[in-house]
DNA sequence: CGCCCTTTTGAAGAAAATCAAGGGCAGTGG
DNA sequence: CCACTGCCCTTGATTTTCTTCAAAAGGGCG
């Protein structure tokens, strides 16, 4: 059942065929539940299974020197986690679960094996990797100003949510706090909340009970200067501010 | 001549056998000189070629909505720029050459068709990509301390200029301008001025003329709380502080 | 009911930006 | 050969943004 967000991620990268969706659905998936606040992967491990993550929220991060914490990317149902495994690797960074997620823990020889007979999933795992450092850039380029860090966060997450399904007329579950904003975006809690209040003033969105409402998109993709092509790069057109 | 680039850097990555040694140098690579400050590959562009870094140093930037611009990261002969051509994908970020350099153009079939056949290959690729998604994640942790962010930014530089031969006692070189240093680390040229001055006067490193002398590295390495095992996240063993 | 976690608010302080201007050095051209 | 020009580095004074510290107010849940 869980399964289906493979599928569902698999299907938003590349045009599967019937047999790529035989291949995938034959993949045996460890089906791993994991609460709130609870490691999916530790700093320093050595996965030697390919994961992903099958439902819930999930978040990569790095502790600095000083011990204060920045969160490096959410993961929504569908993202790969941990592709070290691939490589041999040791995690530098840890991952958590936001909500309680389910995670799905495949053979790392069977995804390559999968990937080596179908070319659309090894060009589908390629574009999620390439998604991910998209968006790792696209945060570098934050830093500057808080508000429009926050407006971008919530529209990457928007449009990302949405391509999975679970996004739907301005609506969607933000299951992060505002201290987890924060440390994504590298400010503090308290400066992020201003900065929220500042968003929801100006009537641009609405986000209570950890759910995000976008009530004036155009005055949030203009404020983020978002443009969600970077989220979908191999589609060839203009420039689109639009969420949906 | 300059194809060893590729040879070098790839042995950094993998065990090479001979037969990867002779798929590597069978294949044809187009060598395109580009100029200091000139583009090497433009946003928007489609590449159909695979680029390697051959010669010089290059750095990949996006410009902000305010026309201010970050760079994202630097490259070093060796380094892979715009794998996009994998995805067909169009490129969102640019790249521009910091000194003259020199690029191969590559056919992307072909590099497939070897990745494809020597496993080893693929590997490398892989885990390339890997150590630029790692570095991309360390440039998130900066943004708190400019002191400490320039600290690690150049130890970062000189591991890996060490990695492919460019570094050796202490010193580099390090064609870069303060304010391309400022763009990197997202603070202005100013305070990247105040900041390199402060590393001087406490004797931790010298630079000038384009040349980076590491004084006391126990010092820059502690100040940039630096540990270079995510760029080799594969080799198992303790975290390292050195340089060399 | 009371506890913990999260959000909210206020005031003071620090880091870095901004604005402005001077100086060194290399290359260019008269 | 020397003035000129452009690029980069340097320095100072002021302002903005964000942090830090502190404390209070909600809100869900045992």
């Amino acid at each position: 059942m869980q399964q289906s967000a493979l599928l569902t991620k698999m299907a938003s990268l590349v045009t599967l065929t019937d047999e790529d969706r035989r291949a995938l659905e034959a993949l045996s998936i460890d089906e791993v539940p994991v609460a709130r606040r609870r490691a999916l992967l530790t700093q320093g491990a050595r996965p030697d299974h390919f994961h992903v993550l099958l439902s819930g929220w999930a978040a990569r991060y790095e502790v600095r020197a000083d011990g204060s914490r920045r969160i490096t990317g959410f993961m929504l149902p569908g993202d790969f986690c941990g592709i070290h495994a691939i490589c041999h690797a040791s995690m530098d960074h840890a991952i958590i679960a936001i909500t309680d997620c389910v995670v799905g823990r495949l053979d790392a020889a069977a995804v390559d094996a999968v990937a080596a007979r179908q070319p659309a999933i090894n060009q589908a795992i390629w574009r999620a990797k390439l998604i991910d450092e998209a968006v790792l850039r696209k945060w570098l380029l934050f830093s500057t100003d808080a508000y429009q860090s926050v407006a971008h966060l919530l529209c990457e997450l928007y449009v990302r949510a949405s391509t999975v399904g679970l996004a739907a007329r301005g609506r969607c579950r933000l299951p992060l706090t505002q201290e987890e904003i924060g440390d994504a975006l590298g400010i503090t809690a308290v400066h992020t909340n201003r900065v929220i209040q500042r968003l929801r003033n100006e009537r641009v969105i609405d986000l209570s009970q950890h759910e995000l409402t976008v009530l004036d998109a155009p005055a949030l993709t203009r404020a983020a200067a978002f443009d969600r092509s970077y989220l979908a790069p191999w589609i060839a057109g203009e420039p689109s501010a639009s969420l949906d």
